[in-house]
DNA sequence: ACTGGCACTCGAGCATTGTGACTGCTAGAG
DNA sequence: CTCTAGCAGTCACAATGCTCGAGTGCCAGT
């Protein structure tokens, strides 16, 4: 592939996501210092759209770039675009005054979103990726106990335990002690195998709870081990202009569906890795005409979770790239230190 | 007001609910057994819009209710539609089903949402008036200190607390049982004047802990007791046509804002005491052409807090509002049986 | 008090036309 | 062989003008 047809298409795009509007040959050789004439565009233009970089919407219109199109600028002339001084240290800021887990990733969300003027995900850290840091049961007086899991990244899990007696106090801090030595510091991953057998330490008629409590705890970690996302920043998506109940509303939809996002975010690939889904590249039926660029986040190798924006194709993937991975980075700091 | 000009009224409001297009006088005896001709109904229709209860886009229009109509429609004409009993049971189903009060909250709004089409709104549990089951204190084995409020809602809040230095184990766990005794059963209002003189209790050395935990503690009920918010779908945003940039957008910006939806739930009532706010009657700017139906939830005399819907002001006012006090009540009951 | 009839108004929808932004092609220059 | 200049052709889009019909207001009659 010619240097000049890169920077032909490089250009292209470039209008296209500034303006939203068709470019011609001739506003290119205006608005770019091409030191070509827009003949010579026009050939490339036309050999850019043989090889399914670019489209013509209609015959007397300019071209856009298709997927395709994105897709190589974005492998091979688009640059992670940094965030400024300021920028950085706002973020830090922000995001500093989070009180707990569920201010940091509501915070996160509406940082993303306002950064990219884009519609903004984030993914709770996984379970799954996450250690236990206490359990604690917590007795209210009738038969019902409240069951509560606490991950090392602040994340908390409850559930209502219904038992069939109401337990004494002594039993749940016998229970209560070693569920904590079994669990303590251990992968959420491992919770199954490290409860194998602690029912046996008990007298046979505490047993019939020991195992309700112990079943309601699998529940928790396996079963239900749902990740939750977090959604914001949708009133950008009312910019788009274009046609609206044909485009909006399948993504809105789409973004209220959990399962949906899960699948959005694929593979959580290690810190820092930029994944970036270019429209039809995107296995979403309704999001087919969105891009989507993801990053994991965390402090190890493998990340804990996922964030991203979603935004329109012609989305200024370099500024996105950059906030995404700059935000990515200060959460990941901040779960270590809690 | 004499009777005819309310059926009417009444009329024009149904009809236009349906079909989103002004109504004339002869397409209203059509399709309503008025017993009189379109000439009559002419003249109410003419005396209708003199008191404000009606207007017409266009001379050449029909008619469309104004706020004031719909105001008029709701108080005098406006039965509430009760819930069917195949619909009670799917709402009961769909409810129980939750695991969590995370869990409620959300299948609450999905319920809301799909029942009547529009915008859902749901507050958790309001912290100022539920009760403190419990308080937790984990040790993180370093300086720092997860401290973690239980609700008698089911309502979790979590801080962390930095501390100077360790603490022991045995400190912790008397600072633990000191807290439960003192705030277990208690008002969350009543919180800060039961840790009054707790830290006297304590060595000199160990009270700056005290202290940083019980202002940590105060944090989480009095300054933070920000009310949490959950949104849902807002693709039924996407079905109102009309011009979208111009409507659509600002709701969806106005519903990001967590301060605005507080505005918009205003004071909780009583439970089952349904409110409505028409168009302009409603303070938040973006939202004067919206109308909001909504309902405190909560088992007590005094509402929990407060859930709705929100939609264009021609919107189903007796289904809405019938789907939003059933999915109240089914929502109170659960939160009284945790 | 209600009805039928009539003149009038005015927006929506449709066909028509003009305009301009593009393209593709070809012949010629470097 | 590459690039350029010029030209003819295409086609969406906006503007214009027109018709059509729903709907109103009014008035005279029952």
């Amino acid at each position: 592939m010619e240097e000049r047809k890169l920077a032909v298409l490089r250009a292209i795009v470039d209008d296209y996501v500034q303006t939203h509007e068709p470019v011609g040959s001739k506003a290119l050789v205006d608005r770019h210092s091409l030191g070509v004439s827009s003949a010579t565009i026009r050939n490339d233009m036309s050999a850019l759209e043989e090889d399914g970089y670019i489209s013509a919407p209609h015959t007397s219109a300019g071209r856009i770039p298709t997927d395709k199109g994105y897709r190589l600028f974005v492998d091979k002339l688009n640059s992670v675009k940094p965030m400024s001084a300021p920028e950085r240290k706002a973020i830090q800021t922000f995001l500093d005054q989070a009180v707990d887990l569920d201010d940091v990733m509501n915070r996160t969300v509406r940082l993303l979103s306002q950064l990219t003027k884009q519609v903004a995900l984030v993914q709770y850290p996984s379970l799954g990726r996450s250690f236990v840091r206490h359990v604690e049961l917590v007795n209210s007086g009738t038969s019902k106990l409240l069951l509560i899991l606490i991950a090392d990244t602040g994340r908390i899990e409850q559930r209502t335990v219904d038992l069939i007696h109401t337990v004494s106090e002594d039993f749940l801090h016998d229970l209560r002690t070693r569920l904590n030595v079994a669990l303590d510091g251990q992968l959420f991953t491992e919770v199954p195998d490290r409860l194998v057998g602690l029912a046996e330490n008990f007298q046979p008629d505490q047993r019939p709870a020991v195992n309700t409590i112990i079943a309601t705890i699998l529940d928790a970690v396996v079963t239900q081990s749902e990740e939750r996302v977090v959604v914001g920043g949708t009133s950008n998506l009312a910019r788009v202009g274009e046609d609206f109940t044909a485009t909006v509303g399948p993504v809105l939809e789409a973004l209220e569906e959990h399962v949906v996002l899960l699948r959005l975010f694929g593979e959580a690939a290690a810190p820092d890795a930029l994944t970036v889904r270019i429209g039809h590249e995107n296995s979403v039926e309704e999001l087919q005409r969105a891009s989507v660029v993801t990053v994991g986040y965390g402090s190890g190798d493998q990340a804990l979770a996922t964030m991203g924006v979603l935004g329109p194709t012609r989305m200024d993937y370099a500024g996105s790239m950059g906030a995404v991975r700059a935000v990515a980075r200060y959460v990941g700091q901040i779960l270590q230190d809690q």
